[in-house]
DNA sequence: GAGCTTTACTTGCGTCGTCAAGTATTTGTC
DNA sequence: GACAAATACTTGACGACGCAAGTAAAGCTC
């Protein structure tokens, strides 16, 4: 809200911009979908057990996979709550430091991960993949990168954690 | 979930789904975030009024200001209640037909929409168009356009409608 | 080592969004 | 023109999320 002139969007960004929002609004809707149609949670809930599947241990403090999943503390608090209630994960303190707890992926819970996988990859894939060409995605990627270094500045190493699993 | 062996993600592809995913969940929060603290409104409500403000006669049958503002219609029906109590849109019944309702933007949602937009166009460019090339804003354009041609197949119109404002 | 600050969650409360069901109007169909 | 089916919302019930406040452990300072 500064004094300068407001510099409106050219066209061509207004196009984008308008393409963007429509992807931004629909994608996450149609991931939870196929989630709730096929494996009945949301696709925050199989974020976080994907990651806890990929730690060694299958173990991580909360808020290392609130950051891995893209969730905040809260929200991520009450997921695991549920996750906890249907036997999929359970906490524990944290030896090191107590004020910290660890979320742990039980057998149940990775059997779920493993059953759901395969149907979440198949729609990321052809809501995601499909459509675009090999030189897109490289070009996605860059692009997605350097918006998220601005909308989420702390966000996550540039290694995902030991994938041990899907 | 057919019986097919299921195509994993490449490194390539895991990578540039996670920035992806990282971007999907952040950005929606930006904005929002922005439009609240400077504006007291959430970007889909600031969509609604958007949409109307470049509607001749700044009115629009209900059904497509949500297509056009991604939102379902339960949504909409409610963000519009707000909207109406808030005193910058209102309802009328549509004359052609019945079953239909009009949404059309008051004075003072006028006058709204005009305060807020700088800044919301400021802050779409920081986030988006700042960290990007010319080139790179086509690239996206045409991604974007390609996805969401797939989770939103009954997409809008390639063209806005007559934009007579912000 | 007492006390203030910071960190890492958790939780109460209010709002928002979704699903399913309900209402009103229009559009065939016979 | 009467009745079923479809369309365009609206609404009741309910779960999920975010903010801000609460709790508990660590760390720092003197």
């Amino acid at each position: 809200m500064a004094i300068e002139e407001t510099r409106w969007l050219s066209g061509e960004e207004q196009q984008a911009w308008f393409a963007l929002a429509g992807m931004v609004s629909w994608l996450p809707d149609v991931l939870d979908a196929q989630l709730q149609r096929e494996a009945g949670i949301t696709h925050f809930e199989y974020s976080v057990m994907a990651m806890l599947s990929m730690s060694p241990e299958r173990t991580m403090r909360m808020s290392e996979v609130g950051a891995l999943a893209n969730g905040a503390l809260p929200r991520l608090s009450r997921t695991v709550d549920r996750l906890e209630k249907r036997g999929w994960v359970t906490r524990r303190p944290d030896p090191q430091d107590g004020r910290a707890t660890l979320a742990v992926l039980t057998d149940a819970g990775w059997d779920k991960v493993v059953a759901t996988a395969p149907g979440h990859v198949a729609e990321v894939r052809r809501v995601v993949f499909d459509p675009l060409t090999k030189t897109q995605v490289r070009q996605l990627h860059e692009i997605a990168t350097r918006i998220r270094r601005v909308v989420h500045p702390d966000g996550c190493p540039p290694t995902l954690p030991e994938p041990s699993a899907p």
